[in-house]
DNA sequence: GCGATCAGTT
DNA sequence: CACAACTGATCGC
């Protein structure tokens, strides 16, 4: 963020004191059991599952902050070669369990770093933080905003969580008999999962390293990792897959509901009928009567394949939410600060008609909007050669028989648990 | 043998 | 297709 004094889920260049938004694994690249740079700010429930995630790490550098509350740091400014002071307050990012932005206040002006952030007009969580963030600035405008542009597009249109949670339990209600396989990841989703347990009274599987971290959490009364309890299965999403699906359900009928913020098309031609079989199931016979409460529970959801069911839960906002934190805070500068998506090429594009209804930000739009047209032709330049490079960058594959497995891998099994993809792991 | 990076997956 | 978040392979030291 400021060269050499800052960094924000940065961990490779020199700076002088580091920030930790949240423990997702695109976020902490970098860092390591071994990694001694320099102080770790984050927020307490971070700071609680950073041992978990990063074992043997320094825990004297580890700094958790308050939510709310500002706290003063001394660091040396690179420009007047003297100490300069700089604020930083945490703030509640509604994205995953410890999830916070940043702002910043320093001589560089103030600067909000959201992290990965969902701004849910509906949650009291965002309200929360909009009460903060408000309080925080006072008059104070602010200069640089980094914001999470991951669904930074008009496509990309969700419901709210809570609105989300209630149609996977809807699902799962109108399949009485089946058990459910739910694809998550290391942390997050946390919500869906309890809501799903308290609805349904059931305690919910859960692969034993992420029994722990629910432990961690104090979430673990909801979760079991003993298959014989419960029905209802959350497993690695990355051990998620139509394979998987369909292995299962040789075995007992099974269906799989992925939470994902993504738009899934549903691009098959005349999917709904009899080209998909019904393989094995005796589905058949109870068929027009579920079918009829399925549809009934689910329509707007997407089916993509016949045992799996898409749910748009998202922890990332989606543009309209984007659009509304922008208005809300009107900064004089927005970065993107997801850099691989499509939306990148021009965060500020699809925002700069907003401003356009807002006279006070109009000049600093201007800017942006240049900087925006800059970065597409960056992106469309690097695009022109991607076939080539890609061409370029395809090695030839050796099939060798991987009988051995890399010690990263072994260490990164143990630590998070092992893959598993169906029925086995019997008890704690 | 390690971290860093690439490639591939849902 | 897209994305985030992940695993596993490979590269370079």
């Amino acid at each position: 963020m400021e060269r050499g004094m800052i960094s924000v889920d940065r961990w490779s260049e020199g700076s002088q004191v580091y920030f930790l938004t949240h423990l997702h694994a695109d976020h902490t690249v970098g860092l390591s059991p071994r990694w001694n740079k320099g102080p770790l700010f984050c927020s307490r429930i971070s700071a609680r599952l950073f041992h978990h995630k990063f074992p043997g790490f320094d825990t004297s550098l580890i700094r958790s902050l308050e939510i709310g509350q500002w706290h003063s740091l001394s660091l040396l400014s690179l420009s007047t070669n003297s100490q300069t002071t700089v604020q930083v307050m945490a703030i509640e990012a509604n994205h995953c369990p410890g999830a916070v932005m940043f702002l910043f206040r320093g001589a560089f002006g103030v600067t909000l770093y959201t992290g990965d952030f969902r701004w849910e007009v509906t949650s009291e969580i965002a309200q929360m933080g909009k009460t903060m963030l408000l309080n925080a600035l006072k008059n104070d405008k602010i200069d640089t905003l980094y914001i999470d542009n991951t669904y930074c597009n008009p496509s990309y249109s969700f419901p709210s969580r809570e609105v989300a949670a209630q149609q996977v339990v809807n699902i799962i209600d109108s399949y009485p008999e089946h058990d459910i396989i739910i694809g998550i990841d290391t942390l997050g989703k946390e919500d869906l999962l309890l809501y799903i347990s308290k609805m349904l009274k059931v305690k919910i599987w859960v692969w034993p390293e992420r029994l722990q971290t629910m432990h961690l959490l104090g979430l673990h009364d909801n979760f079991t990792t003993k298959t014989t309890l419960t029905r209802v299965r959350a497993v690695p999403r990355y051990s998620f897959s139509v394979e998987t699906l369909e292995a299962l359900n040789t075995m007992r009928p099974t269906i799989g509901i992925m939470p994902s913020g993504l738009p899934w098309k549903l691009k098959k031609v005349g999917s709904k009928d009899k080209s998909c079989g019904l393989s094995s199931l005796n589905k058949e016979t109870d068929n027009d009567l579920h079918m009829n409460m399925r549809n009934r529970y689910t329509n707007n959801i997407e089916k993509h394949h016949q045992y799996i069911y898409t749910v748009p839960y998202s922890d990332h906002s989606c543009f309209s939410e984007i659009v509304e934190f922008v208005k809300f805070l009107c900064p004089n500068n927005i970065k993107g600060i997801v850099s691989s998506s499509l939306s990148y090429v021009d965060p500020c594009y699809h925002l700069h008609n907003i401003y356009g209804t807002s006279s006070l930000c109009r000049k600093h739009v201007t800017k942006e909007e240049r900087a925006g047209v800059e970065g597409e032709c960056k992106a469309t330049l690097a695009c022109d050669g991607s076939d080539d490079v890609k061409l370029k960058r395809k090695r030839i594959k050796q099939y060798r028989l991987c009988v051995h497995k890399t010690r990263v891998s072994l260490l990164r099994r143990f630590n998070r648990g092992a893959k598993i993809t169906s029925e086995d792991c019997s008890d704690d």
